[in-house]
DNA sequence: CGTACGGATCGACGCCTGTCAATACGTGTG
DNA sequence: CACACGTATTGACAGGCGTCGATCCGTACG
């Protein structure tokens, strides 16, 4: 089911401010950072996050048969984890196509000390 | 309210095998990773952590007032902590003192790629 | 255009979780 | 031994979340 790719960018949203565990955190970076750690904390979005993070770009419809998941929740995933900044999607005509924010993991793993 | 302290050692359990999140991570594994994380997704046992992490030892009697919760809500949250491997704890006569396992957050750090 | 198809949204359902009051458990002290 | 005090557990309640079927939105392609 991979399909042919064209052009069209359409970025998806960003998210949150660098953090330390260890210095100690105030309310607001305390909610921030559950947010994200909560957007981690589900097996299907795991498992999605590896798939897209294996390859380098993937469309959602290549990942509804290795998840098991119907499509509305996969879509559900999709957004959960862009809304964390861990993934980023581009559209390019009827297929999404997702790809890890780098970055994101780097500034998340700089949190655990 | 800064407790004395004595001896007597007394472990909490451990947990959980070493992962990575850009190798196609498998349902159990992503079922294991996900308690971590869902440990790590709450704004009180952040903060929780992070007060154990920037002194080395904490009593459960010093968390109580700057969290602003309730004692059974800090027992129920040390507990979560614990169980995910992220803090052990030591009771010393009538007090619990808490400290992380800084290996567990190591392994952590190391799954984000 | 109209039809087909991928994706997002909505509504509903069941389960899990954070919280606290009440209570039980254990340890030290008189 | 009895009592005080720190901690753990239980029960109850409210809110949040994962899931799916049904439906809506947009984009390609006859």
């Amino acid at each position: 089911m991979t399909q042919p790719r064209s052009t069209i960018e359409l970025t998806v949203e960003p998210c949150c401010p660098p953090l330390s565990l260890s210095l100690a955190l105030s309310d607001d970076q305390a909610v921030d950072l559950a947010k994200v750690f909560a957007a981690l904390a589900d097996p299907v979005r795991l498992r999605l996050l590896s798939l897209v993070a294996s390859q380098d770009e993937v469309c959602s419809c290549d990942l509804q048969a290795p998840l098991g998941k119907s499509q509305p929740t996969i879509s559900h995933h999709t957004k959960a984890l862009a809304e964390a900044g861990l993934i980023v999607g581009h559209k390019r005509g009827k297929w999404m196509w997702w790809r890890v924010a780098p970055d994101r993991l780097d500034a998340l793993r700089d949190v655990l000390r």
